[in-house]
Parts: structure tokens; C-alpha cells; sequence
DNA sequence: AGTACCACCTGACGGC
DNA sequence: TGCCGTCAGGTGGTAC
């Protein structure tokens, strides 16, 4: 499921393979993850070449000259450098011909990625009204998006608006390393919790990073390889437990994280 | 402002 | 063997 660390892994992914070299054409294979026209594709890429990336929250953009490549990758999305056509991958939605002869895949299983093209990162932003990147803040900075908060932190961490780049999966490893329970309101947390979550926000976001995001490589007093109901607490004797709210499931141990 | 719930989408998995 | 229901979780919409 990518989230800020997957994309940042995507996007060193991209800058290591695909950059400075011309894109020949450029290959729809569905339309549907297209929120732009192949046609605007074809006449603002083709022909050149992407030279730098950026990331905020968990869209990647590339940019080509005078244009920015917009990726999100939904649920399955991932991102294939391949330098032959049977290395070509199952999902690939997008290819990328390059001079070269090799290719970049844009691969979506699950179709509910996107890729548009904009002018500016700015317009990114300002379309999909996204709050700050989670990994750009201080504490200052993430104090203030909390401000006017009051439901459930889970919720808030998850809300792209408010701060981007986290999802469900990482706001479990966030609260569980900050020990709190994913109901705790935002507005009845002490300086002391603020704190906590912040550190672990930086903490599992950029360990997270450095471990490729491959969960196999994540500390062992991680709580994402053990994303399921029953399976052994990191840190206690206890069990993970599985909760459902408005509609998705968080994992917790309910013996490390209290009810508030 | 918050929460619940639905839809989009495909493939894996369990039950029969 | 194969069909069916359920689930995964990112985003975005509606309703209360």
C-alpha cells in the first residue's frame, strides 16, 4: 500500500534508472488511471527527457521540461524499470519507450492510481487541497496541524488534508510506537503525547525509508509485519487486536496502547 | 467538525 | 474443479 516511505522508495527508484534519458513514446495501456489525455502526454513528454522528481505525501512528480508528471499509485501502484519487453510486468498501465531501448512501467493492479499532468507542483496541492508533506515538518508544524482537531488521532494522521504522505498502514506503526490508542481524541492529548507521536511519525517514516520500505527489513519492535488479529505483541505478552472504523481495520495492542 | 458507509477495482483465499 | 462471497485500503462522495 503506498504511502510516503513506498513513494520516496519510488522515487529514488526513478532517479536511479529513468532520469536523462529521451522518452520516445509513450505507451497507454489503460486509460483509465490517465486523468489526463494521451494526446497531452505525447505532445508535452515525448521527445524529452525527466530531469529531477519531487514527492509530497504520496504523489511523485516528475518533471519534463516545462510539464510535471503526476503519479499516484492507489493501492497496487509501482513503479518497473525494465530493460527488456519479457521483463515487462503484469500490471504495467502506462510504459514509458525510452531512446535507450528500455522502458519505465507504470504498473496498477487494482486500477486506482492516477497519473495527470500539471504545470506546476503548486497546482498539485492546491487541487487536492493537501496539507503539509509528513515528513517536511517540525514539531512547530505539526503541532499547528492539529490545532483545530478534535475526533480520533488515527483519523487525523490519515488525513491527507490536514498532513500527507500517511495511510493506514504506517498510522499503526506511528501510534503504536507512540503507545496510544488509535481512538485517543486529538484535543485530549498532553504536550507529552504530541511530542511522542511527533518523534514517531519522524521515526517510522524515515526508518521506513532506509529499509526500503520492506517491511521484512523493519525493526523488530515493529508492529507491521504483525498486522493481524492474535499475532504476538513486539513488546508485551499481549496480542494484537483488530479494530474496524469507518470501514478499515487498525491494528493496536491494547495492552501497550490503553483506551482512552 | 466528525463519523459512517458506499463505490471504484482486481486477485487471493476460504467455503462448499 | 469451479463458483461465490469477502477482503485488502487509497480516495472521494453522500448523508447525518
Amino acid at each position: 500500500m503506498p504511502e510516503l516511505p513506498d513513494v520516496e522508495v519510488y522515487r529514488r527508484y526513478l532517479d536511479a534508472t529513468a532520469l536523462h534519458q529521451t522518452i520516445e513514446r509513450i505507451e497507454v495501456k489503460h486509460q483509465r488511471v490517465l486523468a489526463t489525455t494521451p494526446q497531452k502526454l505525447g505532445t508535452n513528454i515525448t521527445g524529452h527527457e525527466f530531469e529531477a522528481t519531487r514527492r509530497h505525501g504520496k504523489y511523485l512528480l516528475a518533471c519534463a521540461d516545462d510539464v510535471w508528471l503526476v503519479l499516484h499509485f492507489g493501492m497496487t501502484g509501482q513503479l518497473r524499470y525494465f530493460e527488456s519487453p519479457d521483463q515487462e510486468p503484469d500490471h504495467d498501465r502506462l510504459l514509458f519507450h525510452f531512446a535507450n531501448g528500455h522502458y519505465l512501467a507504470y504498473d496498477c493492479q487494482r486500477l486506482l492510481g492516477e497519473v495527470d499532468m500539471i504545470d506546476e507542483p503548486r497546482q498539485l496541492i492546491e487541487a487536492k487541497e493537501l496539507g503539509p508533506d509528513a515528513l517536511s515538518l517540525d514539531f512547530e508544524g505539526f503541532q499547528a496541524c492539529l490545532a483545530a482537531r478534535r475526533g480520533a488521532i488515527k483519523t487525523s494522521l490519515m488525513n491527507q488534508q490536514i498532513l500527507a504522505g500517511i495511510g493506514n498502514v504506517y498510522s499503526d506503526e506511528i501510534l503504536f510506537q507512540a503507545r496510544l490508542h488509535p481512538k485517543t481524541k486529538v484535543n485530549e492529548l498532553d504536550p507529552g503525547a504530541r511530542h511522542a507521536v511527533f518523534e514517531a511519525l519522524h521515526d517510522v517514516l524515515t526508518t521506513a525509508i532506509d529499509c526500503q520500505a520492506d517491511p521484512n527489513q523493519f525493526p523488530a519492535s515493529y508492529i507491521i509485519p504483525r498486522r493481524e488479529s492474535g499475532a504476538p505483541c513486539p513488546d508485551c505478552e499481549g496480542t494484537i487486536q483488530q479494530i474496524t472504523f469507518s470501514g478499515r481495520n487498525a491494528y493496536y495492542c491494547p495492552a501497550c496502547q490503553r483506551k482512552p
